[in-house]
DNA sequence: GTTTGGCACTCGCGATGTATGAGTGCTAAT
DNA sequence: ATTAGCACTCATACATCGCGAGTGCCAAAC
């Protein structure tokens, strides 16, 4: 592809996503600025097709481009526009606001969804280390009891676990105390291996509170809130004209309330060192045939525990959305490692 | 409106919940069992209509019932039949299955969407008391204080609070141990009241914590996150006809997450000693103009805590939704109770 | 006087036709 | 290689028409 039929290339996508509409070859003539007359570059569009970059909905309209002349687009033929500083310090005040870590995940997402106008997803950090920080019981009617367990991001989980029989207040103190001081600062996994070794060895009447703390350890390591994310503005999409088919916006949806697939999706960033974008079909999702998703990991202490993104029309301004995920990637990173 | 005109309208009101078309005075005559003529029917029609409870989208269509109409029907001529024991276990089970509150509340509100493939949506239950159980506090770097409470309806809250100098451990220890002995099993915000007199009296190095503490209950109490609902399967409501303007439907689910105007009309019922439906503009509200909500109240220990119900478009089948919401209601105020 | 049959009328809807304009592909001239 | 010209295509908008469903009203019937 010659040097030629990239400008118009990107003339081309650059004029479909401001105005939506499939581009003649007279409007694209005029804007490429390269003084060819409408014949010469509807010779190059016919080229551009062929090589499955653009498409006429029909015989006489104007071309758009196609997932792949998209993909063009953006690998090779954007330039994106730095963000603005004012927003980038609205962003940052926003993270400041936020008062745990669940709250300043929603924030980041709710951010990304308004400066983009379009649905923002946070997928929660995995914490590749859950250190116990502290463990607290706390009996309730039925043979049930409380626990409570602190880890190291300052998030508190609290499950109930129904036990054999009832433990009084003090046992379950001794047991708490016993656990913590044994295990404080240590890995969840870790805590969760040596009590069970300790288990096999003696079979004292504590291993009975040992064990339901196992159960516990293992619940809270196993049914980990981390595979999730937490999404916003999912209703800016109703806006879009390409979202006009009622029935693939509800699918949509529901895809988003499955979370199983953009779950998926997500995943395949974690991976990547910056954004990464999935154009129409390339996600492999047949629901986001016409959408694109531009997502960045996002980093704690220089190791990757998530990924965050913007989930829109294929038709977006790739150009500003880039950098608002980038940028959010980044200030959630440092948000999260200073807590 | 003598009887043959309720009998007519109540057929008519079936059949379009039924059909969703206007129904024409032929169809009506023949449903109706009442052996008139269609002539007669029109007759009675154009009555009805000019008392507003049927309206013709045009000339030369059938009726269709107005919220008025509706109104009628469910007031006076509804019989509703009661819901199968077999989803009756189900809905049972489901709640059963549930772990906590949290988990509860979002069982009812999925299993209101799911059985009346409509949207649900459960209001947080607002328990007048909130009773302090356990108070502990946890030091965090750089002046920071992790304060968990746990409350009477096992129920545990976290916050980070900001304090004027570094506490240490054996302090906050200290501190949480008095605020147990002293206030456990009372109610919050007598704590609070309590804890702002002693304050007043005497002024020792310990009113630090203390204000702190009070801080907190502040915040537990004020941004208490009663003020909320859970709601599920809007996604449901994508597939009615009636919800095919996707701008309405923008805008309905802009009140589902601004939350105000829902709760407000939810408020409305935690009066009411059963089941109550708004019918349309009933409500007051500009978008649920072609909707109808049906809510119940739920109790714990006869104490009416909060108010569930169902969002659909207005013609939906209230024979089913009533009971659906009925039951509900019960099922999650005793699941609440037993815990 | 209530009920009914009859009849003219209305309106939405789908099918059909037509004009318009934007834009293309192709070819021949530059 | 580029361009002007021209025939052609197609979406869109708009008007027209026929059909069927259903109404309103009136006069006849019970």
């Amino acid at each position: 592809m010659n040097d030629r039929a990239q400008v118009l290339l990107r003339t081309l996508v650059e004029r479909y996503i401001r105005d939506g509409q499939p581009v003649g070859s007279r409007s694209l003539a005029r804007d490429s600025h390269l003084d060819l007359s409408p014949a010469t570059v509807r010779n190059v569009m016919s080229d551009l097709e062929e090589m499955g970059l653009v498409t006429a909905p029909h015989t006489s309209a104007g071309r758009i481009p196609t997932a792949k002349g998209y993909r063009i687009f953006v690998d090779t033929l954007l330039t994106v526009r730095p963000l603005q500083k004012k927003i980038i310090q609205k962003l940052q005040h926003e993270l400041d606001l936020a008062a745990n870590t669940t709250d300043l995940l929603g924030s980041a997402s709710s951010m990304l969804s308004a400066v983009s106008q379009m649905a923002g997803v946070v997928m929660l950090p995995r914490h590749g280390t859950v250190m116990l920080r502290q463990v607290e019981f706390l009996p309730l009617s039925g043979n049930r009891v409380l626990v409570i367990i602190v880890t190291n991001r300052q998030e508190v989980q609290n499950r109930i676990i129904h036990t054999a029989r009832t433990y009084s207040p003090s046992e379950l103190d001794q047991a708490a105390n016993f656990l913590n001081q044994e295990f404080a600062g240590r890995d969840l996994m870790e805590v969760r291996a040596s009590v069970l070794a300790s288990m096999r060895e003696a079979r004292e009447d504590m291993n009975r509170i040992m064990s339901t703390a196992i159960q516990m350890a293992d619940q809270v390591f196993s049914a980990s809130e981390t595979d999730d994310y937490i999404l916003a503005g999912q209703n800016n999409l109703f806006a879009y004209q390409e979202m006009a088919d009622i029935d693939k916006l509800r699918q949509l949806f529901e895809a988003f309330n499955r979370k199983r697939d953009i779950l998926h999706l997500l995943d395949q960033s974690i991976g990547a060192s910056g954004v990464q974008i999935f154009i129409g079909d390339e996600s492999g999702y047949g629901v986001l045939e016409d959408c694109s998703v531009v997502t960045a990991p996002y980093k704690v202490e220089d190791r990757i525990v998530g990924v965050l993104g913007v989930i829109g029309p294929t038709r977006m301004a790739y150009d500003r959305v880039i950098p608002i995920v980038d940028v959010t990637a980044k200030l959630l990173g440092s948000a999260l490692t200073a807590e």
